[in-house]
DNA sequence: ATAAATTCTCCCCTAACTGGAGAGTCAACA
DNA sequence: TGTTGACTCTCCAGTTAGGGGAGAATTTAT
């Protein structure tokens, strides 16, 4: 019969630790001293705490271990921290990837600091049209009338809130002038076709974005900035980019000022 | 100037997450009403917040982000991050590897279900006495004996608590029978040697441990189960392997009873 | 005017312990 | 026998990055 103390020098565990486990209904002393509250510990529990010791190696939480008292359960348990495991080492690889990314980006001298986020964008219903512009201010001359010929159709339509309009190209490369474009504007329901103007839903999907901050002719490195760092870490672009406005001519003066959220649907491959 | 709720889905961030970082000092709205405590938040929010939860994203914790403010800083906490991600790696990796040789075993059914633990044994002085012995139960019968030698030559020497002696194989592989071992049992301090028995202080050392219960003659078991898990683990052996004798003759009757560990040095090749 | 939505603050919860306070207990030494 | 010093006990608070929920106040919509 050990004290905690010496216990836990034999067992190279911390005092503390044999207390919460004990706490915890993890690992019991063999004895208990009704009068003073003093814990014993025989060999026997030398045995557990070396078993316990083996499965927190492992990685498993005590959680885990009190379910694997359960025999039956020790398979499903080992498979699913196998699993646990894996996506951990991906994520960390995955943050390892974008930090190396950075560093680079920083050790160029990027002319502009653009920053790449991954966020679920959330399922929408749109209202949309198609066409063919040959410049981004013809673009923005023509959305005013779009949102009257809706209007005209559907008096009753609201904007979703936050508003969300995006441009969505549908050339298959980037251009700055004489472009196929899809304007898109979020609603808050399905409301009559035009000829020109159809509604959809579209799904919820996972996208990499970046801020860009000055006028719409430089939205080119921002493009440049996005595809690269996709490729750079191992992920594939699996829809349109879409480019959303934040801020514009509608409320900053400036063009420096104007703020643009570009959002190209991506996927990581899972090999 | 947009209130949290509709900021937060501007920006795909919780309300809850833009409160407490308004709380921590992270990001502060740009206006808070003193009336009501309403936060509002504009586009310049938007892009401190976009910067925020990339490096979030990065795997910085919040501390590290306060740090980074500081431009200085930076190369730093990106240089300690890095570091911090490739050891997380590696460390889910060990994990990975015990797993799969735990489930391994199960799977061949190994005759006794012996559990490796990684420790750091500290730091001891022992007095030591090499000889050759034809077989466990001859040493056995030493034992006794250099403790009398000690004794007589350092009446007023303490043996260390917990109690730690063991055995060291000096043959180059292992035995059952005539061998050259180095018995070691730990002490409070130096002490003044004699013809065949020298102190020496042993430094602490990283070891894969195993529990053994039974008699000694079944000891091989466990040396072949250390040792191909050493292997299979990706460590390396950089010591001789130990003998810790835990319960034994001197407390238990019953060979079934007794309680053995083995301690073999090891080391991770850092590549 | 009333109902519904939004926001506020405050408190508790997480995992696996660690650190510390204050009090009680034990063994050794003078 | 008294007194240190070492050991042990319980209880409380803190760690990360928020999440959940209560209850109250305010704003917006009907």
């Amino acid at each position: 019969m050990y004290r905690i103390g010496l216990f836990s020098k034999i067992s190279k565990t911390t005092v503390k630790t044999l207390r919460y486990y004990n706490d915890i209904g993890l690992l019991q002393p063999a004895y208990t001293d009704k009068a003073n509250g003093y814990r014993f510990y025989t060999t026997d529990q030398l045995v557990q705490l070396h078993h316990i010791v083996a499965l927190r190696q492992m990685g498993f939480s005590i959680e885990d271990i009190l379910q694997v008292k359960d025999r039956d359960k020790l398979d499903y348990v080992l498979a699913r921290k196998e699993a646990e495991l894996e996506a951990e080492i991906i994520a960390a690889a995955d943050k390892l990837s974008r930090i190396k990314n950075f560093k680079n980006q920083q050790e160029r001298g990027f002319s502009m600091s653009y920053q790449a986020v991954i966020k679920e964008l959330p399922e929408c219903i749109v209202y949309s049209k198609k066409m063919r512009v040959p410049n981004y201010d013809a673009y923005f001359e023509l959305v005013p009338k779009i949102g009257e010929e809706v209007t005209a159709a559907n008096p009753s339509l609201k904007l979703a809130q936050p508003e969300y309009s995006f441009i969505v190209y549908l050339d298959g490369e980037y251009k700055e002038k004489d472009f196929e474009v899809e304007f898109c504007e979020a609603v808050e329901s399905i409301g009559t076709e035009t000829d020109t103007i159809t509604f959809k839903k579209i799904d919820s999907v996972q996208a990499v974005t970046v801020l860009h901050k000055g006028p719409y002719n430089q939205l080119g490195e921002a493009y440049a900035y996005v595809f690269k760092w996709i490729e750079d870490n191992g992920y594939t672009a699996t829809g349109h980019p879409r480019e959303s406005y934040i801020d514009g001519i509608w409320n900053k003066d400036n063009e420096e000022d104007w703020l643009t959220e570009l959002q190209v649907p991506v996927e990581k491959p899972s090999k």
